[in-house]
DNA sequence: AGCTCGTTAACTGTCAACAATCCGCGATGC
DNA sequence: GCATCGCGGATTGTTGACAGTTAACGAGCT
């Protein structure tokens, strides 16, 4: 096996995993704006110490999902419609833009096969109506161009960006358009990366971010999130 | 004293001081890319056990100016030339626009007093040739504005943003153009947001900060910073 | 009543010891 | 010679205990 084209496992440490759990329940909605997380909880929750909790915690307040402050505790975070529209989607085009002109050229037949069926994924699972599965294929399509683009703050601000987007659409804008549009977006995408033309990957990667960002502008704006004084009762 | 108009000191855990004697050393150039960083070598010269270090190497690695990969240890992060200018530059673009405007409205007389201040400072700064406190106080002042927007996520990306682009100018581009630009430019700023002109603002923003993208194009392209594998001898 | 000040429970912050993993180097076998 | 295996030092990952801080509660004073 000369051609290193394995997938090359994530890093597995408690750590990392603590922080997946955690993210997962906050961008998936069990974690809501405002909840407290206490270190003590989900470290006997999870049957670990807690070491890597609070270690998950700093970096989920990097990636700003969370907020903490000293000797008071750690709240989940929300994200302003506003905030989404005027900085987060601004930025994830910067970034995609550069990545996907990054990883045109460095893109194996493997990497487009593996697109090709997380397109197909989608298809399927817009077929049946599985929502999750499709945000989650969604993300996958744009980790692995990113990751290939071998651009390390590109991949640096992208994982700390993409949470928040997701977490944003997941909570305050569930229905943004409809599930078939979402696959045959991402088959244009590939097939203009197949096409290995810049100008046409940038174009279609345009249109289909700028569509994610014009989201139905009566659904209430969301800017939960201030410092927590006092705690609630039980 | 109702009005609380206290500067609000700041959290002064033992993480936070690591991370800023940590992420200072690397801004300041003192830590070059492709460095190790030994979680017990800190540990024992600031006389804190490891966990403090090891929070702080999870912060700083989500600011990206440094990697870690499991059990094999932490090291400082270069940044390419081309990453600064088509990615962190634009960003720190969308940021700024963004912060600028929501601070308009919001900043007091103290504040304009504050902001004055530091532009005077910087004036005497350039004067005796004082780069360190004039870069220092550079970024002071996009500190305080961008902290008045009262924008959770628009200051978290700013302090992951901003050390890198402060990184890159230290280290790789010393030079970028004379030091009394610098003063002169945050005075015209100042002005704009007296004014209270929005559109002002932002014109003379975006000049602000394009100045400072456009470095000399002969500069050497810094792309270290690749996994590391095997250690040097002493 | 309203304010101030101890008291206290619930947390977070810090530490030092222990466990797991990686890397280099030399022994071993072919 | 050269690849493979396994040992050992260095360093990171994890744990459980202890110390410090916060905010709510209630007693005492005015």
């Amino acid at each position: 096996m000369k051609p290193a084209v394995l997938p090359e496992l994530a890093p597995s440490s408690l750590r990392h995993r603590v922080t997946d759990v955690l993210r997962s329940a906050i961008v998936g909605g069990r974690l809501r704006p405002g909840d407290r997380i206490v270190e003590e909880d989900v470290s006997s929750q999870l049957k670990v110490s807690r070491g890597p909790v609070r270690e998950a915690l700093r970096q989920l307040e990097q990636e700003g999902l969370v907020v903490s402050y000293p000797y008071r505790g750690t709240e989940v975070l929300g994200v302003s419609q506003e905030e989404v529209e005027d900085i987060l989607v601004p930025i994830r085009l910067t970034l995609e833009r550069f990545a996907f002109r990054h990883a045109l050229p460095l893109l194996t037949a493997a990497d487009l096969d593996a697109l090709a069926s997380l397109v197909a994924s989608m298809h399927s699972a817009a077929a049946i109506g599985d929502l999750d599965r499709l945000a989650e294929q969604d993300v996958r399509f744009h980790d692995l161009v990113i990751a290939r683009s071998r651009q390390p703050h590109c991949q640096q601000i992208w994982r700390t960006i993409e949470p928040r987007v997701r977490a944003h659409f997941r909570r305050d804008a569930p229905a943004h358009s409809s599930p078939f549009e979402l696959p045959d977006e991402h088959q244009q995408l590939l097939d203009a990366l197949r096409g290995r033309d810049e100008a046409t990957v940038l174009a279609t990667l345009e249109g289909h971010i700028r569509t994610y960002s014009s989201v139905d502008p009566a659904a209430p704006r969301d800017d939960r999130g201030g410092p927590r004084r006092g705690q609630a009762k039980p």
